[in-house]
DNA sequence: GAGTCTATCGCAACACGTTGCAATAAGGTA
DNA sequence: TACCTTATTGCAACGTGTTGCGATAGACTC
């Protein structure tokens, strides 16, 4: 999902406005890594936004990338999952939630929206009582053709 | 759940007959590793793992254990996955298949088990043609205590 | 028992992410 | 503008897990 400069723009002053809102200091890394975040279509790894806000700025560290990423999650604008192996992936929360489903055979990973995964949803508070967040729902398992090819 | 002497060497042993019939070698370390694991109860996370197997073999290095813990993977005779902090979290296959549900209000960590699960494993099925692996089913939302707090 | 093949081990270096602390600089006040 | 307060930054060290490589030692054959 493309963005146009005028979209990039009213997220990062929406951002300055929530972090000033808060007595938090508005910074350029902190502009910075708002830009390479919301240029970043789609998913990003930590380490991935870490290397494109070096490249930037090289003076930038991952500590401080990090942490604007903590803070962008605190103020609602972002969120971050752990992947199949482990690693972090940011998304900007403008992006539509969506769950993920890895496929442990083949390694394919399909997204799900919000209307595909409300009946998991709902079974999953009928079990649990919990409210499950659907951005982190992350789930593994076999997709139909690994589930073929096991059964022939 | 604690195991009997004679169940830990059950599990040895079926997994040094496992190891060998893949032409591979049975060492002291993995002996170790496995007794280790079979006498962690329920879960334990890569880390503790490490420890509790130097405390026993201080010679032992991490690399072996990790990859001591990947073949038992291969075999089947454990499982792990990533818990919401990213970490690893192992567990022997003996103990019964079982999902996660963390709650990101209070931290509190539900598990789930095979017949609690199977209704949100059917409409995972439903919803992608996936078939969801229970021991990788880590889920995250909010509990009912604190989604009544958030109510108020 | 000696010799051979190669799986496994230990080491060292790396990757990703986090944390503590002193230096810097943002934003407010006089 | 000059000054003050303290949030933010950069650095360095750490924690967890992975990978490459040479050395070691199982297991098999003769």
């Amino acid at each position: 999902m493309k963005r146009s400069p005028e979209q990039k723009e009213t997220l990062a002053t929406r951002l300055q406005a929530a972090v000033q809102a808060r007595g938090q200091r508005w910074t350029e890394q902190r502009q910075l890594i708002a830009d390479v975040l919301a240029a970043s279509d789609g998913h990003a790894t930590g380490a991935e936004l870490v290397e494109r806000v070096r490249a930037a700025d090289p003076s930038a560290t991952p500590s401080t990338v990090y942490r604007t990423l903590d803070l962008l999650e605190e103020l609602g604008f972002a969120t971050h999952h752990h992947g199949v192996d482990g690693r972090e992936t940011y998304h900007l929360e403008e992006v539509v939630a969506h769950g993920h489903v890895h496929c442990n055979g083949c390694g394919a990973e399909v997204e799900l929206d919000a209307e595909a995964a409300k009946p998991i949803l709902t079974a999953i508070e009928r079990a649990t009582g919990y409210a499950a967040d659907l951005d982190h729902l992350s789930l593994q398992g076999r997709c139909p053709s690994c589930r073929a090819a096991a059964a022939r």
